[in-house]
DNA sequence: TTATTTATGGATAATCATTATCTATAAATA
DNA sequence: TATTTATAGATAATGATTATCCATAAATAA
């Protein structure tokens, strides 16, 4: 990726809006977030970052996430045994599936959810503000895989 | 709680089919889990155990809790940030309403939720096995209650 | 019952992703 | 250009969880 997306343009404008910084650590990491459909960790960013920028420190890469998550602008996919996936591409909380052979994460879609949402919060008395929905389960690379095989994503 | 519930005996069975010992430490954490609407965390159940059994070790908690999650018998709910919560009154995956504030944990019906896994896996190709589904705000207790204030909630 | 084997409890060290700290330096501002 | 301030990089600290060790309790065999 050669280009400055749009996405991350959105986001060094945001970023200058909220008073930060925008260095060319913060610019490569950025670009390698922004427009990832695969939900990176940070660790994953730090090693492509590092082909252009070989003294990147991982603090570094942790430090821009953090910022990206103050703005708004990273969502964060915990995980307790796992290191943290980020969504950069659409921040916003969505459904997501989870392959639990190659940790691949997908987007989901349901089409219900707002409405859903609304019967929860109407039968529960809670003001639901925000959403974790993860399936779990093998994706149809992995099922066709043979087992103990762990693809790699292309994109990131 | 004096008497010995029925989920407790159940476990109890499902232990000593498994091979494992039910020792007095066990069944103190057994109890304390076994029938909780709260969702504790292990310090939680540590804190509660400690009374009859002052000498009990955390680490014995964790095995314990680890026993039960091997067996089936506990469902984990984890945070990056804060400290695991479980389910062992009910241990299949089912949703969530998470408080922010007090960090209560009540769990929420979605009768149409095994139709929305149906719809998912046949759109994505997932064969979905399992689903963590979590909706975070602001609880009922907590909009009323002057902000900084936490609720405790009574049930262990 | 007693001897023997095995799993468990308790204490503590290790793990590991993430966060905090510190200082030189790069970037913005005057 | 001088000065102020945020950031980068290196490294230490954090903290929930897991692993390790050994004495002991529990099950089993004799």
């Amino acid at each position: 990726m050669e280009t400055i997306s749009t996405r991350v343009h959105q986001i060094v404008t945001r970023m200058k809006a909220a008073g930060h910084r925008v260095t060319p650590q913060r610019l490569a990491i950025l670009r390698q977030l922004a427009d990832s459909r695969s939900h990176p960790s940070v660790e994953r960013v730090y090693a492509a970052v590092k082909h252009d920028f070989p003294t990147t420190s991982l603090a570094t890469v942790y430090k821009t996430v953090g910022m990206l998550k103050e703005l708004g602008e990273a969502l964060e996919i915990g995980f307790g045994d796992d290191c943290n996936r980020y969504d950069v591409r659409s921040p916003e909380p969505h459904p997501h599936l989870v392959c639990l052979k190659c940790r691949c994460i997908v987007d989901a879609d349901l089409e219900s959810l707002s409405h859903l949402t609304e019967c929860l919060s109407e039968s529960s008395g809670f003001q639901i503000l925000s959403h974790r929905l993860d399936f779990y389960g093998i994706c149809p690379g992995c099922r066709k895989t043979a087992p103990g095989a762990t693809a790699e994503s292309g994109d990131l």
